[in-house]
DNA sequence: ATTCTATGAGACGCAATGTCTTTACGTCAA
DNA sequence: TTGACGTAAAGACATTGCGTCTCATAGAAT
């Protein structure tokens, strides 16, 4: 069974969390957060995940201003979903269904969490139904 | 940042996954599924995932029938909970109402899907009516 | 007894990942 | 222009996770 490497690794991901915080930033403001009175080196580790990250798609670097500037090019939403689909692939062969039956178990819904839930599954009835025509 | 190893990796979770389908099993009767004409060290293979899943208490081991006889002591619902929690933890500040609203709003959920919650939503709406008294 | 399979401990190797080094480059002040 | 300083870019490095494999020992069966 071949290894299958991590889309996003959590060092990759605290970058991301910081450009999901602040917006457009050089690689200095990011170092400067993620390792507070940090050495030189801390720089360049800060400068490699983001490469790895430009790589992966997940980050645009404009080259134009001096110094270059970082940007997600990914919601925190997008990769939540891509994240669920890859547990649902694991353990549910691909299907969502059981991980929202945990969620609502798990979670404690007031009434009218249950009400608004129901509100959306209609809608998302109505969407389907108009689209398939 | 220090790397954090898997919780439990893929070729665990495929015994593990064997081990929920077929129940308890032996070391041969798992390694004849997962590398059907298998050679011998892939025998030794599966025995040394289960190892380890027996190190993460995901399996028992029992030893009194000949050969020794495994049965998984996770269920399926508790790994996919701990998974959304990981999640939840690393993209949401741990907060596990973010994968739900995504979750319901991505159109990848089916008709019977939809169906599936309502009557989930509708168990709840009954233990919250017969526990509030 | 011998032969087969199971067990158990550990070695091995590749690759992922976080870090660090080095060299070249751009920008600005004197 | 030159020197100083921060940045860019490429790549080396160390650790270790993880899947695999080897081998020595033990139990069962014929």
């Amino acid at each position: 069974m071949a290894r299958t490497p991590q889309d996003i690794t959590d060092a990759e991901l605290a970058v991301l969390n910081l450009l999901w915080e602040r917006g457009r930033s050089t690689v200095r403001e990011l170092t400067d957060v993620i390792y507070p009175g940090g050495s030189g080196s801390h720089y360049a580790t800060v400068q490699k995940l983001l490469e790895r990250l430009e790589g992966k798609a997940c980050v645009k670097r404009d080259r134009e201003p001096w110094p270059h500037e970082f940007e997600s090019t990914i919601r925190r939403e997008e990769l939540i979903v891509r994240r669920l689909q890859a547990t649902a692939d694991k353990l549910c062969h691909g299907s969502l269904e059981p991980l929202l039956t945990q969620l609502v178990r798990n979670q404690t819904l007031s009434a009218e969490d249950r009400q608004s839930l129901r509100g959306l599954l209609d809608e998302l009835d109505v969407e389907a139904k108009t689209s398939e025509k």
